[in-house]
DNA sequence: GAGGGTGTTTGATCTAGATCAATAAGGCAA
DNA sequence: TTGCCTTATTGATCTAGATCAAACACCCTC
């Protein structure tokens, strides 16, 4: 891209009907007419580059961000600086939901890579969806599908062996990226050893040490950050662990 | 109550006017005639007995619910029949939204103690909430607050030391009873040691011991399901674990 | 109030994975 | 190209908390 090519992505309005995300964003399942008024009502095309912040935590909500290109992390800040990742947002996600409670955010959202998102002023997008059904709809749908992923995180956190998560990690980001029309079995992971380790609560040698066992058990090829899944049902046997010897089941909680 | 004064609480019609859960639940921010509409879309007050399923993963999504008194646990079950507890639900708090996305219950729901709760259609609830916009306002904020306890506790267990996640456990249990108009400082765990235990990603031993600990420290009087707090600031102190010797500060991921 | 089941406590041991340590390999600026 | 800095890998050790084991205290039901 030369001098006289640059586009300035602020200015460049988007349409929801073109996107390549249609289906997996707000606009999903909406008539025509009300992709415009949706369409509308988005402020504009913003760019964030890599390490930049989408929203920082405190910061008032103003608005939310569908992601269009590109990839975020999120995370908590401790009293003490340390972080917690609490997940990795891909294209057609919606950021930003986190501070409706309380009107301010409560975590912050940083680009992993050099990535756009459609900015959508929160009050606007509420007196949209009272208007329009299927919109109000699809809002709380993309809220209750987020409280699953950190329902199914904690899960992993609280009773998976390393191995497993890890597992299950890669296996989830296959999908995602899958449905993003991505090959399943061949991506690249936009976030470094670091970051996916404290996601996971583990240490970053441990992250390092069991993509080199999965590689060394031919179940992956790792090639820095481009992963190839090889043996996609031995992954998936390790990403079901069983808590019981046999997996003949036996609860734990009364 | 003798047998002349059985109340069925499946025919008693509740009133969100003369509820005391009134500024935590659904009606919070209504106006008076709206309050009306939304108890006129309220099924019934229904009664659940300990032990009981409130619904069960896989159920297809008809209402939702708000507590009115007692409490429940709520778990995802593995394919090899563990349980991962995901939060405990107390009073003003709604059940049932995790279904929203696949239109099927994506967790189970069990009453740790004889509570009631009021049923309400999920359709006529959306329905309602875009006529009322704080209706509407106040749905998206119980599940953003959701998302953030689910984050919060996503923290403690991905890094936090036992210890840690336990003071924070009964700090937190205390704020919400408090909310409730109960004591802050004295209160009863209507959950086993093995829920807790569960939900913090430990062992039962370890919560007992630490309980045993934290008694000896004189922070709590334990007995049996009754706990004290003592020495309120000490256990903050606890909960607030700082993952560096100093406290000074230092990110953990880049 | 005897008996059995469940939940809780306490002690002894064991281990998964953290931490410490050192090297290696990229990436990027000058 | 060189040098620096960040990220990643691999090995050696250590420890928080799990697991195993046993006794104990409740709460039912009969």
């Amino acid at each position: 891209m030369t001098d006289n090519q640059i586009i300035k992505f602020s200015e460049l309005k988007s349409h929801c009907q073109s996107c390549s995300l249609y289906d997996l964003c707000l606009p999903m399942g909406l008539e025509t007419g009300d992709i415009d008024r949706l369409d509308s009502v988005i402020k504009r095309s913003k760019s964030v580059s890599k390490n930049n912040f989408l929203f920082r935590i405190g910061e008032p909500l103003k608005s939310v961000y569908a992601i269009r290109s590109g990839s975020f992390k999120t995370y908590l800040t401790n009293p003490d600086g340390t972080e917690q990742i609490v997940g990795f947002a891909l294209p057609g996600e919606l950021l930003g939901m986190d501070a409706i409670s309380e009107e301010r955010h409560t975590c912050t959202t940083k680009a992993l890579e050099t990535s756009s998102v459609c900015e959508i002023p929160f009050e606007r997008l509420e007196s949209l969806a009272r208007d329009i059904p299927n919109l109000q709809h699809q809002l709380l749908r993309l809220m209750s599908k987020e409280i699953q992923q950190d329902q199914n995180l904690m899960l992993l956190l609280a009773q998976m062996p390393a191995e497993t998560r890890l597992a299950s990690f890669l296996l989830g980001m296959s999908e995602r990226l899958n449905k993003r029309g991505y090959a399943a079995n061949e991506f690249n992971l936009s976030m470094s050893r670091g970051d996916i380790a404290n996601l996971l609560g583990m240490a970053v040698e441990t992250i390092s040490r069991l993509l080199s066992h999965f590689q060394d058990d031919g179940l992956l090829k790792v090639d820095r950050k481009h992963i190839s899944i090889l043996m996609l049902d031995e992954l998936r046997k390790l990403a079901t662990h069983c808590a019981t010897n046999s997996c003949s089941g036996s609860s734990q909680a009364s």
